[in-house]
DNA sequence: CTGAAAGCGCTAACAC
DNA sequence: GTGTTAGCGCTTTCAG
């Protein structure tokens, strides 16, 4: 391929500098400023309750600057007793754009009360969380699934504050589509509904949970459970799930995810069904892709935006000492209505 | 929707147990174990060099254990003046299973030398790199994208030891992966090329580097450069992008990823056009979805697990003062060939 | 209003 | 071999 010209400017692997240029530490900053160290810690936290004169605060400020000093973190959370940290941690599934529009609006509104989102993506093989939290000394974990008891345990014992997982006592969002694609489905008339579950095991309790879901809003409509049939990403497969379907005369399907939805309709294409006429099928999460199926598919979505002011204003008042506050739990996926069901 | 029964055992919105439940500390263990702290950080670090009677180790482990004891993370960090952070930079991009699945493995190497990956999804609003590398006193950051000098120097400042961008001196993958494509589609016999540009911004500065590597690959085999086409992720833009193509009379597209050929294939749908018969459709990522098509779409995927191996290896060789390894420039996609070009 | 002093929990020279 | 002793950089009472 031979060498290429680079951009000049960006670096590529680089090392540290040779001399580990110093950090500068709030006594330096002090010493410039001409003040205590514990002026300098009052002026650049603005600690409340302090009358420190402009003047002073100026000449902090400025000697601060031209140093270009950054507090330790380290050290900063050692002394308080509490680091900035509020760690995610994300379920292995794919993270597609909402999701990560949701990461960010996250991060924006914890940054906007000086906390830093760090993300993980726990994985099998992966370090458990508990220990990833101790490592970089989260003040607050969140997680996209669950915990379960010896995991919160863990955290708190890792020095975790809180911990908040979307579920809440109050309502499941994971029932809760599973709950919503049905109903959908029956309210449009079918009396039959089928169930696509991923063949992967990482996803298996997420789906179950939505599948329960499903499963009442079945119930509550007097209507037989369900018919559940598993499918990986893979055309051939999916087809089989669609006979089981077609032979027990289902007639719309709720699909785990997107996804999961796109391979049922290859399968489908593969027995020669179209949807929505020979079997309707509605995904979830509104994948970029979704709305360039044939046809277009009809999905759910989380609202994740004012969900992640929610969970940032949550966090905010529960490192403060408040309660988690309650509306947390109304969180419902909404309808992205297509052609698809 | 009502309450529902909830799991026992799971919590939901756990807040701090009512006394925070004060860890036990280095000196607990020491105290416990009838030893001096340092014979407790020896044997918990088993430092080498020492020579500690296998009694004493048991015991301190033996308290260690049955205190819970969990070394505290800053208070480490800022005595041993690195922590055992590594952050990884993810650009505002989809993250599909292949990423997943990397970041996953990169953990589970960094692990085995007693570091932790936490990862930050970069976006537009989000704190800069530097400051969350600050706020998690990360000792390494990796990036998928490269790093501009200022970042560089940022990152140094804030105390990151290396900084490990995926693209080298010597080759860039993106470029790489531009070039690939187009060879492929030329060495197919086409000799007309068009290029798919995502419209998304964020993801601009890729592209732009793919299609460079696209060009280089046109020009190399004495063909005009690509016919550059921008289209989002919707079929009636898509359609478009497929006219101009056709207009020029390209007859073999490299898409900027799998998500953009997979509206063209929607675009050229609408046009009544067959691929690869009236335009060849090459993806890049390889992404779950991609073999769900029609037809299924030819792609490439970077070989992401032995990537991650050596990335690990790599930082623990820097950490430790030693030359990053040469081969990291090794990165090539492999071919997913398909029936779309 | 500002400074001195005491740690936070851990590591690492250096003695014993 | 193991304990003693300094700090790492910062926050935070408590005097001045």
């Amino acid at each position: 391929m031979g060498p290429t010209v680079r951009k000049p400017g960006v670096p590529c692997c680089e090392r540290a500098m040779d001399r580990p240029a110093k950090r500068a530490t709030s006594a330096d900053v002090a010493r410039v400023a001409g003040v205590s160290r514990t002026t300098v810690s009052f002026v650049l936290n603005d600690k409340p309750g302090q009358t420190i004169p402009a003047e002073t605060r100026r000449r902090v400020l400025e000697a601060a600057r031209s140093l270009a000093y950054q507090p330790h973190s380290s050290a900063r959370a050692l002394a308080a007793g509490r680091s900035d940290i509020v760690l995610l941690s994300l379920p292995a599934m794919p993270i597609g754009a909402g999701i990560s529009r949701f990461i960010e609006e996250l991060a924006t509104a914890l940054a906007e009360h000086g906390l830093t989102l760090v993300t993980h993506l726990s994985g099998a093989q992966v370090r458990p969380l508990p220990a990833v939290c101790a490592s970089v000394n989260a003040s607050a974990v969140i997680g996209f699934e669950p915990f379960d008891a010896d995991t919160a345990r863990a955290l708190h014992g890792a020095g975790a504050v809180f911990v908040f997982p979307f579920r809440t006592a109050d309502a499941d969002p994971m029932r809760s589509v599973g709950r919503l694609q049905a109903a959908y489905l029956i309210g449009r008339g079918h009396r039959r509904i089928g169930y696509a579950m991923p063949l992967s095991r990482g996803l298996r309790a997420m789906a179950e949970d939505r599948l329960d879901g499903a499963a009442e809003a079945c119930a509550e409509a007097g209507i037989d459970a369900p018919v559940v049939a598993s499918t990986d990403l893979e055309a051939a497969t999916a087809a089989r799930a669609v006979s089981e379907w077609t032979a027990r005369s289902v007639t719309g399907v709720c699909a785990f995810n997107d996804e999961t939805a796109i391979a049922v309709l290859a399968g489908m294409r593969t027995h020669g069904l179209a949807a929505p006429a020979d079997l309707a099928v509605v995904g979830m999460d509104d994948i970029p892709t979704a709305r360039l199926t044939v046809p277009p598919l009809t999905t759910f979505a989380f609202a994740l935006a004012d969900l992640s002011r929610r969970q940032a204003k949550a966090i905010v008042a529960g490192l403060a000492g408040g309660v988690p506050s309650a509306p947390l739990a109304a969180i419902a996926p909404r309808l992205v209505e297509r052609a698809s069901a």
